[in-house]
DNA sequence: TTTGATTAGTTGCTTAAACAACTATATGTC
DNA sequence: GACATATAGTTGTTTAAGCAACTAATCAAA
């Protein structure tokens, strides 16, 4: 067990994700900055349809490891700001399909953006090294708890 | 610039922190199986009076990374849980200070107890070396940004 | 010593998360 | 085909975050 050792001290921050908070708040900031309305959670939904339009709301639970009911909600929101539109399948009468708005597409390319250039700013002084390490230590942990 | 190559299918992952989530969640899953009835939330903020006791509402929001409102809500909840008490300040008159009761002490130990054994859930087959680095990352990250 | 600015904390409002309970549809089995 | 079970999605409730607007107390400066 490898881990026994963890310092005590070191723990907090470790469990409380002060950074991914922080990169949060940056984003919501500089999405204001541009005037792009749409909260952080709604965009991630947004980020997931334009890689891939029509997924069911389940697949928007599994790719933003959000439950049901969070997704739900974010659909509504979403709908209601005509981002998305709820699509009945007609295979499958159970299932939603959520689909891009013209005007969610046209977010992709500023958003992605001011996301990028987030990362830049939270990402300063960063090696890419030490990057890859965060990225693995990262997925390894959402792997041993997901 | 360093990160100007960062690729786009990674981004997502670091924006969304979802290991912190996982972690979250986890650690909250495993209070309740012990019993502790109180959100991570919570926990954090006794967390930091556990290391100092008597500490003001803005030196806990400093602490705990959260807003005015965010703090006064916490303990304003744990207030009712009487886990600590609002005492006001002789020397300056606009500030709480915010004391444990013996019911918020005796949590400590079980909690912390909980809360190591959480990370070492999360952190299994990651070795030392690469914690280390991913809490500089973590640190760079926070330290930009906040 | 009055005025102006700063600091500490609270309240209102909207969005979201977590969890349980619920409805509706689909599937698998006898 | 009927019944049990699983899956997709919704609703209700509590807790919390983020932001703006607010009150009260302190400090600074003329």
């Amino acid at each position: 067990m490898s881990n026994n050792q963890f310092k005590k001290g070191e723990l907090y921050s470790f469990i409380t994700g002060k950074a991914s908070t922080a990169i949060a708040r940056r984003l919501q900031k500089n999405f204001k900055q541009s005037n792009v309305d749409i909260t952080i959670e709604q965009w991630s939904v947004l980020y997931h349809l334009w890689k891939e339009d029509g997924l069911s709301q389940q697949q928007l639970c599994d790719a933003t490891f959000r439950d049901k009911p969070s997704i739900t909600r974010l659909v509504d929101n979403l709908e209601r700001l005509k981002l998305v539109r709820r699509v009945a399948s007609k295979d499958d009468r159970r299932i939603n399909m959520i689909y891009l708005t013209t005007a969610a597409q046209q977010l992709q390319e500023q958003t992605m953006n001011i996301a990028n250039q987030t990362l830049n700013e939270a990402l300063d002084g960063v090696t890419n090294g030490q990057i890859e390490i965060a990225k693995e230590v990262l997925q390894n942990v959402y792997d041993n708890l997901k």
